[in-house]
DNA sequence: TCTACTTTCTACCACTTGGTAGGCAATGCT
DNA sequence: AGCATTGCCTACCAAGTGGTAGAAAGTAGA
């Protein structure tokens, strides 16, 4: 693999789980047994990585949700393909979801970039929801803050790890496949219009 | 106001805000008019002070939430009620809820003490929980996962501030009562039973 | 006033931080 | 072969990190 991506890689794995603060190039060097400078070569300054992998992460969230669309009908069935879809990134890569979190967190100027980079994926969302809304499909509501709402829930429970190791709850597959089942319990029963 | 009590408040702002790693001593105590050394003198290391910090986050949350409890009828009515205090202290105290989610992207050991100090809330929540559902007031299901499903819906409601502004959505007291009454609604429709 | 204690300070220190300057080997083009 | 480019390196640096040692200043009780 081109070093250049093994850096990508290893620093959303290190953005996402410790933070951008929490993260030096020396320790991401070491981790990849190369020197600080070779990752100043690939990646200007430390915040030039930053912004690559946030793109990066990006991008992977847009292919896997875009993913998710072209194989689904429309009504509750996308929207629960899409949230499967989601937790199977936030289990395979949690780091992702994690970074994502993290640049909310920091600010501009990298949160900006994201947000434009994100904007397609929202605006989308928000036109779908309010065709389904048209339909029948989906409650009635303000598709914006819908969006958002699910958002939020979506990765509340997709990036909770840490915690819930911490309280003591299980985290087998089996497990994960409950809270899941759970969340999308939740969405459906403040999404789906109930049949008259 | 005592210097330890400035201090603690300042750090909790800082911690929640910029994170830990994201906080110096040095520009907290510049912040405070006071050298370094003062700090260390009120709380030996850094990680005491996080410690300090998030032991009254936790106390504060606590109080807000038994005082909604005592505050509130059964069923849904204390849900509501729970709620709106905590995006009372959201709104608020902002950075009370941002540290908490540091702590928990931080791991052990200083997640490790917070659980241990949240776990009575946690405890009893899911214990009333139970005895609702027993009541036929809220809907069966597993009440654990229901209460970690709760955690991260109105922490993302309540901690997603720098996101909404960067994605443009206004912040206005209107603005935050058209969100906490979507969340509300969201809950509403997953937790109480539908009347036959 | 002397004394003991608390609080804040100055002066340092070892270590880590992101970043610069420039060397050196490999690669590929002419 | 000659030469430029690419990729990774050693050597170094100024600034900042959390933390120690101990002096100075205030405060209260005898």
């Amino acid at each position: 693999m081109k070093t250049s991506d093994r850096i990508l890689i290893a620093a959303t794995v290190a953005f996402g789980e410790n933070g951008y603060d929490g993260t030096s190039l020396d320790s991401l060097a070491q981790e990849l047994g190369i020197r600080k400078q070779s990752i100043l070569y690939h990646y200007p300054t430390k915040e030039a990585l930053l912004d690559a992998t946030v793109a990066d992460a990006i991008q992977v969230l847009a292919l896997a949700l875009s993913d998710a669309v072209t194989k689904s009908e429309d009504g509750w069935d996308r929207i629960e393909k899409m949230v499967r879809r989601v937790f199977r990134l936030a289990i395979q890569r949690p780091e992702l979801l994690g970074l994502l979190r993290e640049v909310s967190r920091l600010g501009p100027p990298t949160l900006t970039k994201a947000v434009k980079d994100f904007d397609p994926l929202i605006k989308g969302a928000t036109k779908w929801l309010k065709a389904e809304m048209a339909k029948g499909k989906i409650v009635e509501s303000d598709p914006y803050l819908l969006v958002l709402s699910m958002y939020s829930v979506i990765m509340g429970a997709a990036t909770e790890g840490n915690l819930l190791e911490a309280i003591g709850v299980e985290q087998t597959p089996r497990d994960v496949v409950l809270r899941r089942r759970e969340l999308l319990r939740f969405l459906k029963s403040s999404l789906v219009p109930v049949p008259k």
